[in-house]
DNA sequence: TCCTGGCACTCGGTAGACTTGAGTGCCAGG
DNA sequence: CCTGGCACTCAAGTCTACCGAGTGCCAGGA
């Protein structure tokens, strides 16, 4: 609370919040990066030996009392090392980290994966998901791009039975979608097609969210016809944000977190994918790339960290990734390794062979 | 080895295994059934209270070691109870436990399910396997049919740019499935809609395994678009098998095992979509409805017990449903609610108004 | 004024000794 | 052939002592 005196601002970090002077930050930076390595807390002489510290470990000490009053640090019991809080890896994350590469291996994975990877978007995405997990080992979870915008390109009918038909709806992007729609009467081929055919003609250019009316032609089954249509669009919409999630390598979970029932309620959360998109899409509108433990508002994953990064293209929202790991996360590694994938991936997306214009 | 000579069969298993005698067979499942509720070894004195036994401590223990010796039993280490080996199991699933039936809380929350779920087919499936892994408490499977004998109903092209279209297959039993071409020239919307209609005159009706030719139209650009087609068609097949998984509550695999690395190793195997087909294809060609330990020839699920149920209508086989949990699984309850919803949702599948015919 | 080495203290973790109690195998008698 | 009794085993819990990593504090020195 009383900083001290001889804090010398690194930043201009907004606030009552004064940064830490040198040696503190580095300090702070030994513990935490001593902390993701051994998962054990870090104790003054551990740190006094560190490149960049150099001091002995009594002044360590002493620094150490300050960063916990401060809220940086904090000893799980006396006569024990220090272990990182959340604001202790916010600063890290925030001022101490380098942006971060990927080693030689993991940079030649990437290329390869998108060198090889082929076929649908949605396949890209799952498989890019996997191969987040991998680069990283954590979790993975990848966003693709709404559909928000993209114009129908194709709609039609196509009967099953004779009391069943499917509409099936093409966007411009490459997705298709589809509704069961439950005649009540036997109808026939012919005038599904009808039907098929005024619909084309009313909704092709436009988008799903769009809302549109469509006047009534001669034929009662026509409209009838349409009538069913218009409400399968519409739940059609809701349905889509959900088909766009995918989650890469959960099993990683259970090495990320010693606590089953951690790992329990974790993989709870990945299950419900709305939630996971919405988690990344609040984190990245704040403007964050990092929330840690509580930051973002979700108390089962207090004890987690992710690491998010926008899969974009020239400012163009085409979806995120994102990594879900413990709060002491390699971040370093984890943000360059989801920016780099998201990057890619929104090359792809947009330039790639897929489809898309 | 040496059957002893008081056994009586109790059925006529074929083999040369013998069957136990009644004392034995009563206390066999009164340590199973009591290892399953409370997952400690099981003493003599136990056992010897049980309803179905009713002998003094001493006799209990004497059967206990033939039990033992046959491989029913095993004594973690002297001086301890006893737990059943995966031999144990077996004989307790094949003649001691009854067909098992649900509660009523567990029959109301299947009755509800069905009554509300509605739309498709692949919301349906992957619905049901959260209710069966929430009526069990285990992690759910449930694998849709098969798509082979589904014949096409409407197949087409669609333009998305001037150089990619989109190919969509729409099949007799609801599926929709598409493949995106890429054109090596420019092609008009004209020549797409051509080449859609072309396919779809000699496709419609026919299954997707089946091989087909197409004659050499007038037209070089729709003789290459067939051609394109073809090839996106291949691929299609093999894709299509997995589309049709979906795995309920993997999160309770978590509160099932406490080794974290078995939870770890079963959720790696759940990602591998396939590998979880073709295991319960395989239990349930041989015949089986229970598969316990190393039965499968899967080493890392060793640990684990699988309950199957098919998904058939009138033997026509529709899919299939499994439970996955530990070999101390409750097995009645987890056969009885694999049984209903693998019948339940093969009505719903046949009958129901899912648009099948 | 600030850093440092020294020192006493704390406390989690480990190791060994002991106890407890659930459970066993065996045996003699009904 | 069953049963009660008895000696035996051994995992788990408790208690103790001890070790050592780590701390806070302080006096002396740059």
């Amino acid at each position: 609370m009383t900083p001290p005196s001889d804090s010398v601002p690194l930043t201009d970090v907004a606030g009552d919040e004064r940064a830490l002077n040198a040696r503190r930050a580095a300090i702070l930076e030994a513990v935490v990066t001593e902390y993701i390595g051994t998962a054990e807390p870090v104790g003054s002489s551990h740190v006094a030996n560190f490149p960049g510290v150099q001091v002995s470990s009594a002044t360590v000490r002493s620094e150490m009392v300050a960063l916990e009053r401060e809220g940086y640090l904090v000893q799980p019991h006396t006569s024990a090392g220090r272990i990182p809080t959340d604001k202790g890896y916010r600063f890290f994350v925030d001022h101490l980290t380098g942006p971060g590469v990927l080693g030689p291996i993991q940079r030649k994975q990437v290329s390869q994966f998108f060198d090889q990877v082929h076929g649908e978007m949605e396949t890209v995405l799952e498989r890019a998901s996997g191969l987040l997990s991998e680069l990283t080992s954590y979790a993975a979870v990848v966003v693709g791009p709404s559909h928000e915008t993209a114009t129908i390109r194709s709609i039609q009918l196509v009967g099953l039975s004779p009391l069943h038909a499917l509409l099936v709806v093409v966007l411009s992007d490459g997705a298709v979608e589809k509704r069961t729609i439950d005649l009540q009467t036997e109808t026939s081929d012919d005038a599904l097609a009808r039907a098929g055919t005024v619909l084309a003609s009313h909704l092709v250019g436009r988008t799903l969210t769009q809302p549109w009316a469509v006047p009534p032609s001669g034929s009662a089954d026509v409209d009838r016809l349409v009538t069913a249509a218009r409400l399968a669009c519409d739940s059609l919409e809701g349905a889509m944000e959900s088909d766009q999630v995918f989650v890469g390598g959960p099993a990683r979970l259970a090495e990320s977190f010693d606590a089953v029932e951690t790992v329990r309620s974790v993989l709870a959360i990945l299950e419900q994918q709305l939630v996971v998109v919405s988690l990344l899409r609040d984190v990245l509108d704040r403007g964050l790339s990092v929330a840690i433990g509580a930051e973002h508002g979700f108390e089962p994953l207090s004890s987690c960290a992710v690491v998010v990064a926008p899969v974009s293209i020239d400012g163009q929202d085409l979806g995120a990734v994102g990594l879900l790991g413990p709060t002491r996360m390699d971040y370093a590694r984890a943000m360059a390794a989801a920016h780099v994938v998201g990057e890619r991936l929104g090359q792809r997306i947009s330039g790639g062979h897929d489809g898309r214009h």
